[in-house]
RNA sequence: CGGGGCGUAGCUCAGCCUGGCAGAGCGCUGCGUUUGGGACGCAGAGGCCCGCGGUUCAAAUCCGCGCGCCCCGACCA
């Protein structure tokens, strides 16, 4: 592409609507603009960069048996309803409604879809083991649009479904995908950890996070410093600090006007917090079935963690409650006591309860505690789980190595989804034995815009972006200078141009009619990874510079006959720097970016 | 949905407090000079000052109601 008869302008300036450096320098660069909250457009050299991920995607899929698909976009809701998942969606789901007043929804994701269609098509095990999957654009209506490409309301989405007849098959397509999305985010050139995670509203069982690491993430994250686990923070195991131990006391009543915080009451009583029990209510709703109250129990020296207690609770949906419900139930805030709790709140205890002996609770009574308080002896909760959240400084439950938190985004969502919708839609194929077979389910999600995002993000400097090889626009940028004053230097760079796309190159030219430092400029902001300067002084020499983007060496000077076979060793180097061991070395060690938030 | 900030040229912003001709820099168009890291001169184009209503002789400016965008939180397969 002439850069002259290319479509979209870079700004010198940085648009304030960004505040991460992918955003600002996608948009500064000229490959997205936004049409309205959560919603962009895509310019020929952000289009560039999406088809790149895309195929790479496709590559990867093809290779661990995936076949690709394509699913509506437009969807009736009846499927949403006979799956349950329109509550559950809520108003992430965009729903309208036809010209005959149908119920209609824009797929956030294609779990009914493509359940329904393997239904229509899969007869018996003959047809399994499958995987299916496919790169559509998905609409989601998202409270809080955020951070640029990161959290929007349309987006692409690679998402692959796989459908075995066993846990076992499960497993084996379980990992072929894991290993599938470990070679794309290497050959994207995008560190990401894989992280146990909350399987959340899609169901399911099992599922691992594929985490970009970056202090703009939305997710918090917990790493060991010993060993390599890793869990978002809404499933990290930990063990917990240990108890005062003694022998069981004697309960006390004791009066503690106004003291209604742990902090308050530790001072007051002269105790610590991991001799307190906390006491946090929550209203639950499940899939099916009217709202409860939750009565949530965790030691003073840890946080309840909701989606650990919904997870607890088998997937009910969770909020906090309101002061007007707190009362409704017979609630006494900041001295509710779970020895008498109200009849209908269920109780639920953190794993740490149980353990620790002689501890302070409420009284049900406003302005008093209770003391020595201890679990069996004076009362018992419906559930006892782990629904506390890992802390910095907590210790490993694998190794015993102390914890830490950094912030991440998701790039991908590997789930083992088992028989949730095979169920739920009454999916079954003929065994070999005759018999009727419920299929177990895996879904494998993508978010290709992320994962250009968090490639900005991990590979840009102060004059711009560097893209992967990989994935950038063109894999060379040619910067004419004085090629208006010098036609044999104009029609030698021509003619360059041309042996470079026959050599089966993608080529950027800047032939405008501009100042060098502007094309140099804009070159080092777009982040093409090698860069040739052709110019009247360095044909005269014959010779062309070149320059590689990443790590702004010095440019080498080099004979014109040998510029497309110098480029392509630059363009193998950088490729082979795309591999697994690599790039997730890279995700492992940012200590600079573990913050102990 | 709660809290905060902001809407003026393609971009970044001033003007608003204290009402009186709609501005600057960058970008864009033309001409000339220039030409190896964001040149210079001259001449131009470009605005529903977010919208509606109100106050006023007069509103970008004051008041009210909306809408939009960004950030924090809630939420988030």
């Amino acid at each position: 592409m002439r850069m002259s008869r290319h479509f979209g302008h870079t700004l010198r300036e940085f648009p304030t609507e960004a505040d991460t450096p992918s955003h600002a320098l996608l948009l500064r660069g000229g490959f997205v603009d936004q049409l309205m909250a959560g919603v962009y457009s895509f310019l020929p050299l952000g289009n560039r960069v999406r088809l790149k991920i895309e195929r790479i995607v496709r590559e990867e899929m093809d290779r661990a048996g995936g076949q690709e698909v394509r699913l509506p976009a437009l969807q009736p809701i009846e499927l949403w309803e006979q799956s349950g998942r329109k509550a559950g969606m809520g108003d992430v789901l965009f729903q309208l409604r036809d010209r005959k007043e149908r119920g209609l929804a824009l797929g956030p994701t294609h779990e009914e879809v493509v359940t329904r269609l393997f239904k229509d098509h899969a007869q018996s095990y003959r047809d399994m083991p499958v995987t299916l999957y496919q790169i559509q654009t998905k609409f989601r209506d998202e409270a809080r649009p955020r951070g640029g490409l990161v959290r929007v309301r349309e987006f692409t989405m690679k998402d692959a479904y796989s459908f075995d007849l066993d846990d076992d098959g499960l497993d084996e397509s379980y990992r072929a995908m894991f290993q599938a999305y470990r070679r794309i985010f290497a050959r994207c050139g995008v560190p990401t950890l894989p992280v146990e995670a909350d399987s959340g509203a899609i169901g399911g069982k099992g599922s691992q996070e594929f985490i970009f690491l970056t202090e703009h993430g939305e997710d918090t994250i917990v790493f060991c410093d010993a060993c390599d686990y890793a869990a978002n923070t809404e499933k990290a195991e930990f063990v917990r600090p240990p108890a005062v131990e003694g022998d069981p006391l004697a309960i006390e009543e004791v009066e503690t006007p106004g003291i209604t915080a742990i902090g308050d009451l530790t001072t007051f009583l002269g105790v610590e917090a991991r001799q307190t029990a906390k006491a946090v209510f929550f209203m639950a709703t499940p899939g099916q079935g009217a709202p409860f109250p939750i009565f949530a129990v965790v030691r003073g020296d840890l946080e309840a963690n909701e989606v650990k207690l919904a997870a607890a609770l088998g997937g009910a949906e969770m909020r906090a409650m309101t002061d007007a419900e707190v009362e409704a139930h017979g609630l006494v805030a900041g001295y509710a006591s779970p020895i008498g709790a109200p009849e209908g709140v269920r109780v639920v205890a953190d794993l740490s309860i149980p353990r620790s002996p002689n501890l302070v609770a409420g009284a049900n009574r406003e302005g008093w505690h209770l003391r020595n308080v201890n679990y069996e002896r004076d009362w018992s909760a419906a559930t006892v789980a782990d629904i506390a959240t890992a802390q910095a400084g907590h210790e490993c439950a694998r190794c015993g190595g102390a914890l830490g938190l950094g912030r991440g985004i998701e790039m991908g969502h590997v789930f083992r989804l088992q028989q949730v919708y095979t169920a739920a839609m009454d999916v079954t194929v003929q065994g070999a034995d005759g018999e009727a077979v419920r299929p177990t389910m895996g879904c494998y999600g993508l978010g290709v815009e992320r994962v250009m995002s968090a490639a900005v993000e991990s590979h840009h400097d102060e004059a711009g972006i560097a893209w992967p090889a990989s994935i950038a626009p063109y894999d060379v940028i040619m910067v004419g200078i004085g090629l208006d004053r010098d036609e044999e230097a104009r029609q030698d760079a021509d003619a360059l141009y041309e042996e470079l796309q026959a050599a089966g190159l993608e080529v950027l030219f800047d032939d405008r009619d501009e100042r060098p430092g502007v094309k140099f400029n804009d070159a080092d902001l777009i982040g093409v990874p090698v860069r040739l300067t052709v110019s009247s002084r360095n044909h005269k020499a014959g010779v062309v510079e070149v320059k590689v983007r990443k790590g702004n060496a010095e440019a080498e000077t080099v004979a014109r006959a040998e510029v497309i076979a110098h480029v392509q060793a630059h363009r193998e180097r950088l490729l082979s720097a795309l591999n697994v061991d690599d790039v997730e070395r890279l995700a492992r060690n940012r200590p600079a970016e573990r913050t102990d938030a």
